[in-house]
DNA sequence: GGGGGATTGGGGTATTTACCCCAACCCTGT
DNA sequence: ACAGGGTTGGGGTAAATACCCCAATCCCCC
């Protein structure tokens, strides 16, 4: 039997080196290399062709998942697995777009891990009953459900783009400015934005923005 | 030669197990126990009464520093080491203050933290070259550097006080009556904090905090 | 004992925010 | 064709904010 070739995809060495030395304990695994961010993520993956690609979503930026679907959009048969310490449903939602074939919290055991990568390699998904409550199987693909989108408060694309804004300090004024558009259509934006989170200051839409993943602290 | 007893303190179980089997690779490590939190390594150390912990920041609450001062004060002999993804002066001061032994950046390899254990558990310290520029010994204790707390901006107790409830999204208003103070004092605090910090609005204000750990996102 | 920082608090003002009202316009789906 | 949601904007108001001025008290340190 062939060993299922993976590639980690981790800012910290430490938790990178010791998924490896972890992952070699199975003997149908094997780590054939390594990266510390998306982009020399995305040439391992390009150069080393895996079978399955380990990806950690917490590191800064959070580009992971634009640079997931360019390694999706050049090696279709890559299997990726996402890791989080974190379950937003933003998070989950742009995975899942990003071609995810699983989904792991960082709380789980290595076995699930393990037990992932074996189904994923295997043309598979895995998403923990956590995630799985959480999203819909559509045409052999997935999508966040309704009732997350829900739960997630369903915010529009441009009452997000406003929120990034507004979540890194820009007044309606200088925002206008950016997006071309009149300081009360960002107001408009903002009040809806504020509503449908039942937030009442901006701190806190900021705070959530952060905590959704949409902006870095 | 006596195995090095270590306990490690990790909220998330794949690290926590991946670093556990890493370790196991030294001879002379032998990892005696995990937790998952703060006040689970409080009482696994107790009973355990290891050499080493290895804590990580990296946990909601941020929590670990007063347990970590509950443990040297029950166990004076146990050396800790902090690991964290962020070299934050804040944290730096508050490990330091907890008695740390080391402080490793997750971005290290698996092998410094291997001998960051054994200098510590020979009764030394690790600090990489990043960190130890930033602090000064006196007396056989640790403390952050005058230039570090310049860098970090010297913000006096009272104001990180007012600071972390600006932070969090409470008006001056709220603030005043929660601290028994006139809204003018928690106005006075708020402009020098953002005076010393060169920050000009509240979002930026929580981030800041956030970014330095004083409270969570 | 006197300087200096920390803490407390006040007056005043311009800007910004949060929140209410409202209504066009453009899609998309039925 | 028509409903409904998304996007765009406007008027108005009360609150909160950021920023300027100032000073009394306290306490530590030289």
């Amino acid at each position: 039997m062939e060993a299922i070739r993976i590639l980690l995809v981790d800012d910290h060495a430490l938790v990178r080196e010791a998924l490896s030395v972890q992952l070699a304990n199975w003997v149908e695994f094997e780590v054939v290399g390594m990266a510390e961010d998306a982009g020399a993520g995305l040439n391992a993956a390009v150069e080393l062709k895996p079978d399955v690609i380990v990806m950690d979503i917490d590191m800064p930026g959070i580009i992971c998942f634009d640079a997931a679907e360019r390694i999706k959009s050049r090696l279709a048969d890559v299997k990726i697995i996402f890791l989080s310490s974190a379950l937003h449903d933003h998070y989950i939602e742009s995975a899942l777009k990003a071609g995810a074939s699983a989904y792991l919290h960082k709380g789980e055991p290595t076995e699930t891990l393990a037990m992932a990568i074996r189904e994923v390699a295997a043309g598979g998904n895995y998403f923990s009953d956590e995630i799985r409550g959480r999203i819909v199987e559509k045409d052999g693909s997935y999508s966040l459900a309704d009732g997350a989108k829900l739960r997630s408060k369903i915010l529009t694309d441009r009452e997000i783009e406003v929120l990034r804004y507004l979540a890194r300090g820009l007044t309606k004024k200088e925002i206008a400015g950016l997006m071309h558009l009149s300081p009360k259509t960002i107001e408009s934006h903002s009040a809806r934005v504020m509503d449908k989170l039942d937030i009442h200051d901006r701190v806190e839409l900021a705070r959530y923005a952060i905590r959704e993943g949409l902006i870095d602290a």
